[in-house]
DNA sequence: ACCTTTTCATAAAAGGTTTTATGCGATAGC
DNA sequence: GCTATCGCATAAAACCTTTTATGAAAAGGT
């Protein structure tokens, strides 16, 4: 008595009714756990569909379901890759890999969405459950598609231009980026500078607003520049040059938001022999290969992109599961301490 | 007359025949470029369609379908990462990167899935369309279950322990391993050491093979070590040390696999008061952030994990489009010269 | 005028699952 | 002995789309 199978394929439901010689619902509530069946009725079924290794179709149980079980991934910063520069290249792995896995810890797959405002977006895009968006900028036009859709989304870091909206996951910039600075100024630091990316996100933008009111509160001079994330060392290297150029009123420490520019910053430096502690400290917003491999070791915040993954999927999980707006929620960034700023 | 739509969120196929006045089978095969309607009959549908914001139910489609638009990627690699480790961070986003985009041009999404050989994997990871596996070990269990289960996957290096399988793409291992080592050669090389990661893939199968025969057939000392990929620096710094040891034997040239046990043994090196390239060659055989920010550079072949990635997603797709299997496909790699081999 | 194409549109089936509503037989209550 | 309750199982509807088969009307040919 062979088993017959609907389709060469898999097995579906059906199969596993007429081998059990129960009805299809009695399956499915079987091994939903949902109906009334006798307990030696489901086991019969589980037996015989773990026999014919049956699962359900995902597609037609997400079509019945309103559910894909599936999770979008748009990380900005993925779409600046489209030129592929290892710009982010760090956080994004990090951040990627902890939210696959994450979603995959809650039965959910994660998909990878380059950019949603393109034209011609697969269809799929549309099919999934929610939306983490990294980093949107000010009025982020895929997060404002997504909210009109009235799709459950998640962001890494808030979108400036919507202060209303608090489903998002990052550090409290304002509050590493003071710890920072305060450490620099224990260090001896009495003229910073601020090297910030141009892109208009939050991270950027809170990371300023706290330079401008730190250095007003200590009274000390003011100096931005801002060059864009996607120039990495070269950046930083023209940035350090404009810098570090009169001695006058040359700065006696820098603070870069990105650690490439940060790493730029440095090698500049040392080519116009200013000594690395000794005549200029330096730390950076993010933490990168650039920052730890660099000699000195250039001071840096990591933000813990392993936890801020984790965190968005799991804000996104209790959005789904209709729990009520529990806020943003802050991952602590970890201060790491390198010979840029006079560590041993 | 407002427009009736069959529930809150988006509009069904029925909603657009309705407000168009046809048939639903209409409206599909006007939207599908199918059925035989009428110019002017399609352009109206095409006209509600629009006005709608109508999309097709991508589950409902890919239920009827039989196809979902999402292929699904398994990096080994990332697996590696569970822990999070910064290993082939640089060729895993890269590679998911292109992959992404190469998909999203073909109107697929990308799904990633971290092991799929974990227990308590999502559904919907079954319900993928075809799969990419990145770099499989020999005899590697993903790619068996899945070609079991007769699901279309490409993978991304061959499986060592399946000759026949040819649906893969990488680089030539054996011919890459030689252009290095003759470069090396030429630079005046005469014992070079080898420094395998410990997987059991075809790019370290490959690259030792090469190595051995190419002394061979040059007379010269072999010299293997194997050093876990996970190791990194570390595992490098730990390996040079052995191999610099005995002044006697002492090798003039080492080729790491990997860009980071190259900069391990880069720094050890130069801790140890070898001067690279003066008194030692190095060179990698894979590109990373490490090699390209080290002092001096590190001579290293660039696998081009953009190219690989695109070629990969290519060929899965048409496999899916059941074009017949068209052999591997053997993406180049560029070997970037540094200042690790005598480079200015 | 009749038969044959051709054109255009539709009804219905299929894809696999979950859920709601229904039914049947047996036990319990009075 | 009649009805209410309960336990167990199932039929059928629903989810939304695509595809196959069917049919009606119009056009064309003799």
């Amino acid at each position: 008595m062979p088993e017959q199978r609907s389709r060469a394929g898999r097995a579906t439901i059906r199969d596993v009714a007429r081998e059990a010689g129960v009805s299809v619902t009695t399956v499915s509530h079987a091994l939903n756990g949902k109906g009334t069946a006798s307990e030696a009725t489901r086991r019969r079924v589980l037996a015989v569909a773990e026999r014919l290794a049956y699962r359900a179709h995902p597609m037609a149980r997400g079509l019945r379901r309103g559910r894909t079980g599936v999770l979008g991934l748009d990380m900005r910063p993925l779409d600046a890759i489209g030129s592929y520069l290892p710009v982010g290249v760090d956080y994004f792995v990090r951040f990627a890999g902890a939210a696959a896995v994450t979603a995959l810890d809650h039965g959910l797959g994660l998909m990878l969405v380059p950019d949603l405002t393109r034209p011609g977006i697969p269809t799929s895009a549309h099919g999934v459950d929610g939306y983490v968006i990294g980093d949107p900028v000010r009025d982020d036009q895929a997060l404002a598609r997504l909210l009109d859709a009235g799709v459950p989304v998640v962001t890494v870091g808030r979108d400036p231009g919507r202060p209303d909206f608090t489903d998002w996951v990052g550090s409290d910039d304002v509050h590493e980026t003071q710890r920072v600075l305060d450490l620099m100024r224990q260090r001896g630091a009495e003229r910073v500078a601020f090297i910030a990316g141009t892109d208009d996100n939050a991270w950027n933008v809170d990371a300023e607003r706290a330079y401008r009111a730190w250095a007003g509160r200590h009274h000390l001079p003011v100096r931005v520049l801002r060059v864009p994330e996607a120039t990495g060392e070269d950046g930083g290297r023209d940035a350090a040059r404009q810098l570090l150029d009169g001695p006058k009123t040359r700065p006696d420490a820098i603070y870069c938001q990105t650690g490439r520019h940060a790493a730029g910053v440095l090698a500049e430096a040392q080519h116009l022999g200013v000594a690395v502690p000794r005549d200029l400290l330096l730390a950076a917003g993010s933490d990168a290969q650039q920052t730890r491999l660099a000699t000195p070791g250039i001071t840096a915040l990591d933000l813990e992109p392993e936890e801020t993954g984790k965190a968005a999927v799991q804000l996104l999980i209790a959005r789904l599961n209709g729990e009520p707006a529990t806020g943003p929620v802050y991952v602590p960034a970890r201060l790491h301490e390198r010979g840029s700023t006079g560590a041993r």
